[in-house]
DNA sequence: ATTCATAATTATTGATGCAAAATATTATTT
DNA sequence: AAATAATATTTTGCATCAATAATTATGAAT
């Protein structure tokens, strides 16, 4: 028996997804060039499926191309993350009293499952990081839009060009916690406006870190 | 003298855009699969330039690839209208609130201008959905956040993919006129939350409308 | 020595060709 | 006649090749 690969993705698609890892490890750097010929040749793959994968990042904003001149890794100014982070704000608040009034009681109690992760892994930056960032995925797909879900993915994509790229500073672990644990009882209490407010608070304190 | 092009455009942008009012025009319909071939050969140019041209249509939502199956032009269902719409009015809300807080002077008054237009155009259907299309760019300019204008801007586009793909029905001039009214107060007013209230407002009597 | 023009180099953009995969068609067998 | 296997055709996906535009380097002239 072969493994079978269920997804095969198509040559421009892991390309992307490659070249997508080293532009947030700032291997390639905001700003810079992107060599087509040296990276072609680096993965052994003719120039057809990396200009392709190339549009495919700038549509995602981690690019940006300019005519008869090639493609460069986006350079984002402190007013773009500014401009980014209020976008997410607002779309993720909404998608949170969206599950305020929408969720059925199982994915309630998913949420909850994983709230209850987040406070058992305080001690634990890394994990803390991961469970909440587990945490905000579930809620957008349970708010069920999945236009919203592209937007905010690419959002996302583009505050990791930012050098200080995560959305939750480690010195507010504690404070983040209890905005959590507010937005939680609100989504219990199908209470769409405080989740929302909540949920705008979580953000507008997480920039304020951020900055 | 030689007329020089300022925005020289590479061939796969003048290909996308040139799909994109066939796929307006339903001359492409949802569902339908785009003929790679056919379409290369109808305009002269390669597949190169066209392949890469449905990959920015992809990321704008017009199209949808299919591995090894080719683009599609993009169904999409009562629920995604509704979906859409949604982000669409939450965008476009918070703009409004932007600018009721950030607007100068100058920038208001544009805005009147465009609404006294629209006052005196009542009359011309057409004329008036050119004017209140303006209006809504015009106030999406002036909240100054580019990665919004970019989601907005596909976000209409993903909504032109709908037979009713107008914004706004012919039978609700009157209503949508006192609504904008009620929203240019508010902005001259410089009431953020008020602004907020009534673009969703306009935004919702604009769906129900439609549906 | 500096500036302008021209040539050479380099890189992007577009065209063509080829192989693999998927679908449609035909043939064969039960 | 229906179903399945084999074959043929179509079409995607990737590679290679050609040409067009831009930048740099070189040289001449003032």
């Amino acid at each position: 028996m072969v493994a079978l690969s269920l997804a095969p993705r198509a040559l421009y698609e892991e390309v992307a997804e490659i070249l997508r890892q080293r532009i947030f490890k700032r291997e390639l750097e905001p700003g810079s060039w992107i060599d087509e010929l040296k990276i072609a040749e680096e993965y052994g793959i003719s120039r057809t499926p990396l200009r392709e994968a190339l549009k495919v990042l700038a549509a995602e904003g981690l690019v940006t191309m300019k005519v008869r001149r090639g493609a460069y890794v986006t350079e984002v100014s402190e007013q773009d993350l500014r401009d980014v982070y209020h976008l997410l704000s607002l779309l993720e608040s909404d998608a949170a009293g969206v599950v305020a009034t929408q969720a059925t009681e199982a994915q309630l109690k998913e949420l909850q499952t994983l709230h209850q992760q987040l406070e058992k892994a305080t001690a634990h930056t890394d994990k803390f990081f991961e469970i909440n960032e587990r945490f905000h995925m579930r809620l957008l797909e349970i708010a069920n839009n999945r236009w919203r879900n592209q937007m905010v993915g690419d959002l996302r994509k583009v505050m990791k060009l930012n050098r200080h790229n995560s959305l939750l500073k480690s010195g507010r672990i504690k404070e983040s916690l209890a905005e959590h644990r507010a937005l939680m009882q609100a989504l219990e209490a199908k209470n769409a406006k405080s989740a929302v407010q909540r949920m705008g608070e979580h953000f507008a304190n997480g920039l304020e870190a951020a900055a």
